[in-house]
DNA sequence: AAGTAAGCGGCCCCGTGCAC
DNA sequence: GTGCACGGGGCCGCTTACTT
């Protein structure tokens, strides 16, 4: 026994055929309108024009164009939610590009209208679009996977939030505009500031954002790019949120003030860190190694000493790495850090200053500045020296300290300062050798190199 | 003042589940 | 199949309150 077909595919079908027999949009919902069984079959010239005037009238002389579909709709016992379906799913490029022009509109409507049939129908249509995205920035591609057993210093010091927010912007922008206006229901989101029902993201078409590209430009434009009339107004959508009474308070001063830019890009960035932070929970929910987000604020928690349990709850909630995962990204860091110091110091252009540490050593978890059992070792800093500076401006030091003894002697016994020598004795010295060293490029070198001869001399 | 016990937190290891 | 992230258990040290 055949399966039956379903009225939406059947929709699709009478659609595609009718675009084959180039049918105006119009045209195609007197159609639909006329029949509710979906065989579509084109009726008579002189019936099809009258339905088509009917239809034109219902669509254009009410108040929306959904409106008029409702009634139209209703008075020939057509589905509604068929209606839209058809239309959604239909591939024929002569009916999408029309569909595509009146959809946003009358799908607006229609949402606004508060059908069940239309919501649950939108929401089902939009969901595989947001995980279609969810899905696209959780990949390894897209960068955000942290790598704990393999983060590199530069991983973190070159964090950044609104870089952050930027790429997840654009590699997820139905997600991000969801998002922004559910942080932000009361309206205070600078895309809000038009008012009144707006035409959802997801309906309207690639470079026609609007006041999409407004809020970018607030977090990542110049200063003298900013709408500060838009922003002020904002503000003040905020201030009258927050105090209702000053809406109706005619003492209230409502002029543009100089704070306002300053105070709409706070209230932007903070409303970037709650999306960025529910993306992040997000995508680490989705892949467990999607993780980039978690490991920016574990570094924070483990820097800032956070306890352990404050740490496992945040990491249990998604924000945050759990301890152990810290811990191999510590681990990783120390690795890349010694790797690091070791590169310096062979270059010969840092200095080192040593001191004392003192900790507890029979203890598996040393303390600093225990009187008990105290354990002494000696620390060393590496400064790196100016970058202008090569290790051959330091080979003369190394060539001075050997083969002068008053250099190399410095300690008068009645100062306990040492000895000081100028950079002029250094390149007296160095004439005696078969080349000289190379010219300096600053002051502020030749006073590294000084400092490197006291601190350093046997380098 | 010295000793003791409980609570808490950190570290290490191992097994499990998941993504690639 | 491999690598990664995480949870859980065990062990140990530190702190603090209490007792002697």
């Amino acid at each position: 026994m055949p399966q039956p077909v379903p009225r939406a595919s059947r929709l699709t079908r009478a659609l595609e055929h009718l675009a084959t027999i180039n049918y105006s949009v119009p045209e195609l919902l007197a159609e639909l309108l006329r029949t509710n069984n979906a065989l579509i079959v084109p009726a008579r010239d002189e019936l099809r024009a009258q339905r088509r005037e009917i239809l034109r009238a219902l669509l254009y002389e009410t108040q929306t164009p959904f409106d008029g579909a409702l009634r139209a709709a209703e008075l020939l016992g057509l589905s509604v939610g068929d209606l839209m379906l058809g239309l959604l799913h239909c591939t024929a490029p002569e009916v999408s590009a029309a569909v595509d022009l009146a959809l946003p509109a009358f799908l607006a409507s229609a949402l606004g209208a508060h059908s069940t049939v239309v919501s649950s129908f939108a929401l089902n249509a939009t969901v595989s679009r947001y995980v279609e995205e969810m899905l696209k920035i959780t990949r390894k591609s897209a960068g955000f996977h942290g790598g704990v057993n393999s983060v590199q210093p530069a991983d973190l010091e070159d964090f950044d939030l609104s870089t952050v927010a930027l790429r997840l912007r654009q590699d997820a922008p139905l997600l991000w505009d969801l998002l922004s206006r559910l942080t932000d229901a009361r309206g205070t989101h600078p895309d809000s500031s038009s008012g009144g029902a707006r035409v959802p993201t997801f309906l309207v078409a690639p470079g026609d954002l609007g006041a999409h590209d407004d809020a970018i430009l607030l977090n990542h434009g110049e200063d003298d790019e900013i709408n500060e009339e838009e922003a002020v107004v904002n503000v003040q959508r905020a201030v009258e949120d927050e105090d209702p009474m000053a809406v109706d308070d005619p003492t209230v001063v409502r002029a543009p003030r100089p704070k306002t830019v300053k105070a709409l890009r706070r209230y932007t960035a903070l409303s970037e860190m709650k999306v960025v932070t529910i993306l992040g929970i997000a995508q680490q929910a989705t892949n467990q190694q999607c993780n980039l987000i978690q490991l920016y604020m574990g570094a924070f928690l483990r820097m800032t000493h956070a306890p352990d349990t404050v740490v496992n709850v945040l990491n249990h909630i998604g924000i945050t790495v759990s301890n152990q995962s810290m811990d191999a990204a510590v681990s990783s860091l120390s690795k890349a850090g010694a790797k690091n110091l070791l590169t310096q110091g062979s270059t010969k252009t840092s200095q080192k200053a040593f001191d004392n540490v003192d900790f507890k050593d029979p203890v598996a978890q040393p303390t600093v500045y225990v009187d008990k059992k105290m354990q002494s070792a000696i620390s060393a800093l590496n400064i790196s020296s100016h970058p202008s500076l090569t290790p051959e401006h330091f080979r003369f030091v190394d060539i001075a300290w050997q083969t002068n003894e008053a250099i190399r002697l410095p300690r008068d016994p009645s100062h306990r300062r040492p000895h000081k020598v100028s950079y002029l004795e250094v390149l007296q010295l160095s004439s005696t050798l078969d080349s000289r060293p190379p010219p300096l490029p600053n002051a502020l070198p030749a006073l590294a190199v000084l400092l490197n001869f006291w601190v350093s001399p046997s380098l």
